[in-house]
DNA sequence: GCGACAG
DNA sequence: ATCTTGTCGC
């Protein structure tokens, strides 16, 4: 077997208990690319998770953008059962399997995936976004709402505008304004990109509200309300 | 031992 | 994440 090949399975490994979820992460890490292998970027997706029944339904969302306006082209929605517990951590196990199967219902896979979640910026450098981009081989980006770890100094208020969130002595995200005054939000490379690159594709897709377009429609596909 | 802790 | 009505402000 090829080691993509290899690599591809080990980051769809799902019903392992916590301490060996854990170690997994500890192994995919080392497969993680934090350069940049994008193709021209023509599409832009976007992924996010809901829960029905209480949590005991998982309902994961992606929705692929035309990059250079934004316009929603494709959409997908899956429910699958709940198979892991809420973690700090340990978001992946728990959200991943359900956006796989998401992005495997599309008519054509996005050129880059924004992810709901930190990327890079996790405790083991192993966040959703991570875990998604080395499951499917997509480059991603993960952007996190609030901080998981790390530390960054006060973002001036304008749009645009973002401060470097470290973690010991290491830069393992961005703090971005994605719009003036209001809470900024968390991004770092997923898989296949590099910081920069990041936040720049960021706030390209950024339009009237304070999450990226891809991650908002996928958003409202995945929080309730959906018949 | 005491906090912190994505969604 | 989810449970939930109205309310303040551009």
């Amino acid at each position: 077997m090829s080691q993509a090949a290899t690599g591809l399975s080990a980051a769809r490994r799902w019903n392992l208990a916590p301490k060996q979820a854990i170690q997994l992460q500890r192994e995919l890490r080392d497969q993680l690319i934090l350069e940049n292998q994008l193709p021209a970027i023509a599409t832009i997706g976007g992924a996010d998770v809901g829960f029905e029944d209480g949590g005991r339904v998982t309902r994961a969302a992606v929705a692929v953008c035309d990059a250079s306006d934004m316009t929603l082209l494709d959409q997908q929605i899956v429910r699958q059962p709940t198979r892991f517990p809420y973690v700090p951590g340990l978001l992946s196990f728990r959200e991943v399997p359900a956006i796989v199967e998401a992005l495997e219902g599309l008519r054509r896979q996005p050129d880059l995936l924004l992810c709901d979640g930190h990327g890079y910026a996790h405790p083991r450098r192993m966040g959703v976004a991570c875990h998604i981009g080395l499951a499917t081989g997509l480059p991603t980006i993960g952007v996190g709402k609030t901080r998981l770890v790390g530390e960054h100094e006060p973002v001036p208020a304008e749009r645009g505008s973002w401060s470097a969130l470290r973690d010991r002595d290491e830069i393992i995200g961005a703090v971005l304004r994605t719009r003036t005054r209001v809470a900024p939000v968390y991004v770092s490379p997923g898989h296949r990109i590099d910081l920069p690159t990041a936040v720049r594709q960021v706030v390209a897709c950024l339009h009237r509200y304070r999450l990226p377009e891809p991650i908002r429609v996928a958003d409202r596909l995945a929080s309730a309300g959906h018949f």
